[in-house]
Formats: C-alpha cells, sequence, structure tokens
DNA sequence: ACTATATAGTTAGATAGCCTAACTACTAGC
DNA sequence: GCTAGTAGTTAGGCTATCTAACTATATAGT
C-alpha cells in the first residue's frame, strides 16, 4: 500500500495533525478552566475574550461569532453586565445598535489569567527563525482556509 | 522601545499567534456547525469524535475529558444510545466499567462528515517538507506544552 | 480474610443557558 | 412616506448540566 518513500513524509504528516488535534483539544480545555477560575460560563468567558481581543461589538454580533440567537446573546450581556464585566453603551451613528465594552476591572481580571498564555504562546513563535515562522504561518492559515471553506462549500445537506 | 532587529521578527511571531488564534476559533465554529448537521449538541459531538479517535472509554472518562460530572455524562451516553450512536459494553475486567462504543452505523455518519475535513488538514501537512513538518509539529507541541501546563501551574487560586 | 476507602455508574430534582416567537425601535431602499 | 430589513429585548419552554444520594465493585490497610 503505502510506499517506502512516502513512508516517512506521511507517518510525520499524521503525526502533525494529531498534534493540532492535541492543540485545539487544549485551547478547549483551558477555556473551560479559564472559565471557572473567572466564575463564568464557557461562552460567557469566550466572549469576553473576543471582546477584548477583537474590540467592542454589539450584542447579535458577539452572538454570532458564538453560534447563538441574539435573545440569547441579549442574555449573555445581561450577565456580564450584572457581574460589572461590561458595559451597553449606545452605538456611535446607529441609533438601533449598541455597543459592548469591558470594563476597566473585567479587562485586568482577564488579561490578567490569559497573559501568561499568551505570552507563552507568543515565546514560541519569536523562537523561530522568520523562515520557520513563515513555514508555520503558512501552515496554520490553510488549515484555517480548509476548516473556515468546509461550512461553505457543503452547505446544510440535511440528509436523503 | 522595539528595537529595529526585533521588528520583523515580533511583527511576524504575533501574527503567528494571532492565526493559530484562527484556527482554533475556526475549529470551534466548524465543530457546532458539524453537531448541528447530525443533529446533535455540541458536546454529544465531540464525545463522538472522542470515542472515534481515542478509542473506547468509559462514560465517567468521556464527561472528564469534557469537562463534565459522570451523571452528564450518564445522560450524554443515554442521547447517544438512545439515537443509535453508541452502545454501552461491559468493560472485559472491571466489572464496575462500562465500554462505551460506537456503533457501525454511527462511525460511518460521523467520519462520512468528518473524513474530508481530516483529508484536508492531513494533505497540507503532507505538502510540507520533511523539514518543514518538523517546525510545524515542534511548534504545535511547544504550544500544547504550554496550554496543559499552565492548569497544573496556576492550579485553582481561588483568589485572594 | 475483613474492613475501610475509593471508584464507576446511575437516579432524582434543581438550575442555568439556549431556543422560538413576538414585539419595539430604528435604518435603508423604492 | 412606505416598505422591508436589522438590532435588541421580553416571555415562555426546553435541554443539558449541576449537586446530592445511592448501588455495586475494586483496592488498600491491618
Amino acid at each position: 500500500m503505502e510506499g517506502e518513500i512516502q513512508e516517512g513524509n506521511s507517518l510525520k504528516a499524521h503525526e502533525l495533525s494529531w498534534a493540532l488535534r492535541g492543540v485545539t483539544r487544549a485551547n478547549a480545555e483551558i477555556t473551560r478552566e479559564l472559565a471557572q477560575r473567572l466564575g463564568l460560563g464557557v461562552n460567557d468567558m469566550t466572549a469576553m475574550d473576543y471582546l477584548l481581543q477583537d474590540g467592542p461589538l454589539g450584542p447579535a454580533e458577539l452572538g454570532n461569532l458564538l453560534g447563538m440567537r441574539s435573545a440569547s446573546a441579549t442574555a449573555l450581556v445581561d450577565r456580564l453586565e450584572a457581574m460589572g464585566h461590561v458595559e451597553r453603551r449606545p452605538h456611535p451613528t446607529d441609533r438601533r445598535r449598541l455597543v459592548v465594552e469591558p470594563t476597566v476591572h473585567a479587562v485586568e481580571e482577564v488579561l490578567g489569567v490569559i497573559r501568561p498564555l499568551v505570552a507563552g504562546i507568543d515565546a514560541v513563535a519569536e523562537e523561530l527563525s522568520p523562515d520557520e515562522q513563515r513555514v508555520v504561518l503558512d501552515y496554520l492559515s490553510r488549515v484555517s482556509g480548509i476548516l473556515r471553506n468546509y461550512g461553505a462549500e457543503n452547505p446544510e445537506q440535511v440528509s436523503s
């Protein structure tokens, strides 16, 4: 079946996909753990992360990122607001919209917890040579592309 | 602040961490999508994935991987069993335990959906030269290590 | 061998988070 | 100005998780 020449590569390739799996898995675990540590649900934690990393968003926008309905996003923002983690502010131009902004306190608290992680991951990247960085970046971009395209290319396909 | 020599590297390093973030994010999205496509909840979908990739597990073991209590794992296996996706079988040596095994039908159905993704990701890895594979594998392993160590190194730390 | 403790799994009841449906307020296109 | 679409909210229902309590089996201490 497998040619001898390919075998070395294929084994390593599979090993590599397995390692990627390990990363996504560890990421899910650490997200649960951080959420618990901050007294939040996983989605609430992820929402805070999005707000911190991707700038201010509206409730529905946030819910969309998390794959939930706008009603659930309202409830999510309610929870975060009740805990003092975010504030609802009016959108500068569109009077329908709101902007959900993390409070200073929340930024400190959440960043304080995830900073060591981010720093550690950045450090790994910085230890690489520019060429190596290019290789890894290319790999990650391609993988992202595949994951993102799959949803678009195989739409619904409900069954029969 | 940043030295000119560092700057090129650092920018790319940050870009790289960002790309990694993109992968984990896309992974979460695709998991939601695949779960919905198979008529499962996200955790139920993930459980099926674990069962397929990591061999047969007991309910509590499965629940542990998913970060839930054994009672919830019982309910999860109940759901999967009711849908005909898994079967409870007695553990060969320990009479307390069960082994949750995916049914043939479920293996086909789930693998049928995730196979293109796995193939695509494997293909990306296979396009790399052995040296490049080594670089990426090393990167992913280090990142995994950081994520996994964080939970162990910063245990609980409830507050004050 | 006997007892005590720990582990795997289940049940019952409570809670939290998400859903759908319906609604208000606002924007944008014709 | 009317019409259709979008952002956000409320109300009510449902589902997945939780905690607590329990059974059955395994393991460790004496």
